[in-house]
DNA sequence: GTCTATATCCAGATAGAC
DNA sequence: GTCTATCTGGATATAGAC
């Protein structure tokens, strides 16, 4: 009949991207602990035993878009720094874009609410923090390379690298803290704010 | 016989007391969800069941912390706006503190990693939410209001204070969470990368 | 591939003895 | 006041039909 190999396979990508998709939604504004594989079922508009056709387990998914996360921000942070741009203006780009992605609820910003969830649930499972552990310190390094580039050519702000980036994504983190509590009313503070720690 | 209302009295207030602890500890760690009622007996050497003859739930535990919590937060951030301080001191100060208190681990720290926990968490009942975010604003708006004197004078950077003062909580509390996901090895960073948003 | 029905498990909360 | 034993509910995960 009709379907064959590769129609199914398009079938099993499609609802694998959806339930994804979905969870990552409830995951970042609810938590891991509170949503139920019967929310993720039903705003995904299937039955709850098909979850469990493509996810071993609650879990299984969390830490699938942990890995997510991590790869999206990493590669992000890769490009930002490779770009033929000033280390200031690379710290400025990363601060206003950061700050906007979270005022207009972008992806992006659902995958760093997602990550602060991770940091702190703890019934978030010990491989998915184990991630987090180590994937944290890709990002915080490639920040702290461009802040000490520019440090070199004295256009950024004198300090320890290390523990100025640290600042950096700590306050980003807390940002989107504050935006899961406020939900719509959250409103970026403006940049030139953040910024002042480094420029 | 040997016992009177007193000693009952003052036995009803120490167990409670001893829950209360051994509940913060447990949380600020753990988060609500995870911790289990079994977990907080155990650790204060009593029955499951005992727990209940001093807390209707393991959510009214909760909230009693998270109102002690903003007391002492809002309290102490009273104290400190009526020191007899310069506004630029009066910020060097509560940074310094708090930064702190966080690498030493307090019990003010503790209180703090509670608060994170409280926010995002979602497991997290209605009613210690309402306070969070009632509560929140208190101490946002005593610190806005200290930025906002050292402007005044000059002794601050200007900006819009309520934003400034929005930043240096959720600075704060992003740090506070970092704390919770690195444990022992947390170091602070220096309070002056801090500091240089508003000084 | 998808659904419904069900088994299983675990943690919160209660009852009653001491 | 304190404990042990138990009830109960809810959520994960499985089994089996279509």
């Amino acid at each position: 009949m009709g379907r064959n190999k590769e129609t199914n396979q398009k079938i099993r990508d499609e609802r694998r991207e959806q339930i994804l998709s979905e969870s990552l939604l409830l995951f970042s504004t609810r938590g891991l602990a509170s949503t139920k594989i019967s929310d993720i079922a039903s705003t995904a508009g299937i039955s709850q035993g098909l979850v469990y056709h493509y996810f071993r387990s609650k879990e299984d998914i969390f830490i699938e878009l942990i890995r997510g996360a991590f790869e999206r921000l990493n590669s992000s942070c890769e490009i930002l720094s490779r770009m033929p741009l000033s280390p200031r203006e690379k710290i400025d780009i990363a601060v206003r874009g950061l700050l906007q992605d979270l005022e207009n609820n972008q992806e992006n910003a659902r995958y760093h609410l997602l990550m602060a969830q991770a940091m702190i649930s703890e019934t978030v499972p010990e491989e998915a923090k184990a991630i987090i552990r180590r994937e944290i310190a890709v990002s915080q390094e490639i920040i702290a390379a461009i802040l000490r580039d520019g440090q070199k050519e004295g256009s950024i702000k004198e300090g320890d690298a290390d523990e100025m980036a640290l600042v950096f994504w700590t306050s980003i983190n807390g940002l989107a803290i504050l935006k899961v509590v406020n939900g719509a009313e959250f409103k970026a503070p403006a940049p030139e704010i953040l910024l002042s720690m480094f420029l």
